[in-house]
DNA sequence: CTGCATGGTTTCTGTTGGAAACCTTGTTTC
DNA sequence: GAAACAAGGTTTCCAACAGAAACCATGCAG
């Protein structure tokens, strides 16, 4: 059973979701959603150097393209709350696991840099 | 046992490497070379959209990485191949899984962007 | 009426991505 | 022997995008 979609082609509608998951903030933002609903100060707080710009800009995308909902509740000053939806939901271990990837596994990759640096000096 | 890296951090290495991670190219090109190695001309084909420019610098910074490696043969004219390295082949499951959910979850999103869209015509 | 808090938008500028042209080495074609 | 082609790039140029900083709306507290 296939399904008519494939990520290599151009123009393919895949192209564009891989796009928007292929996004450094959108991929920390799901992380940071995977344990509850956050708001968007937090969001702020917890993404270390992400602007106000793209983080409202990302969450649009993200909302948009079904990934998360956005709740705003009438206080004041008004509290707005993003969480994941059942299909971001889906996505969560695989985000995870790629952002954490890269913690994991640092050391081989400045090693690698390193002596791939070096290399290079030696030309 | 934890590490000292976390992808939240503004500054923490870990950021370049996401960076490098989330990057719709390199997902597509170490995403083609799970099944073994490719050459430049092969991967160009397959990733349609690609541009020369966007191939050369993608692939010359997994290869900086560790995450690929490249091996030039001395043919006329030259081959050269890219194939996973070691490091690069603890991510590609995570990596089809990621560039794949586009495709399977392709109607859900578009179903999700055409209530966005409909939503906000009614404002 | 000044200040602060939330959740944004706007403006400006430097970096990046993509399209297209060009380059190098060596081989076959005319 | 000049022209064309093939692989694997690099360079150039322009439009799009990211980030920093400033601004804005609402509403309550002092």
């Amino acid at each position: 059973m296939t399904h008519p979609f494939d990520v290599y082609e151009d123009r393919c509608p895949t192209r564009m979701v891989l796009d928007r998951l292929a996004d450094k903030w959108a991929l920390l933002i799901l992380d940071r959603l995977r344990d509850g609903p956050v708001r968007f100060n937090g969001l702020k707080r917890d993404i270390r150097g992400i602007s106000q710009k793209m983080l409202s800009q990302t969450l649009k995308r993200l909302e948009r393209d079904g990934l998360i909902g956005r709740e705003a509740f009438p206080t004041v000053p008004v509290t707005v709350e993003y969480r994941l939806s059942p299909l971001g939901q889906t996505l969560t271990e695989t985000v995870a696991t790629l952002a954490h990837w890269a913690e994991h596994n640092m050391p081989a990759v400045l090693a690698a840099q390193a002596a791939y640096d070096a290399a290079a000096d030696g030309h």
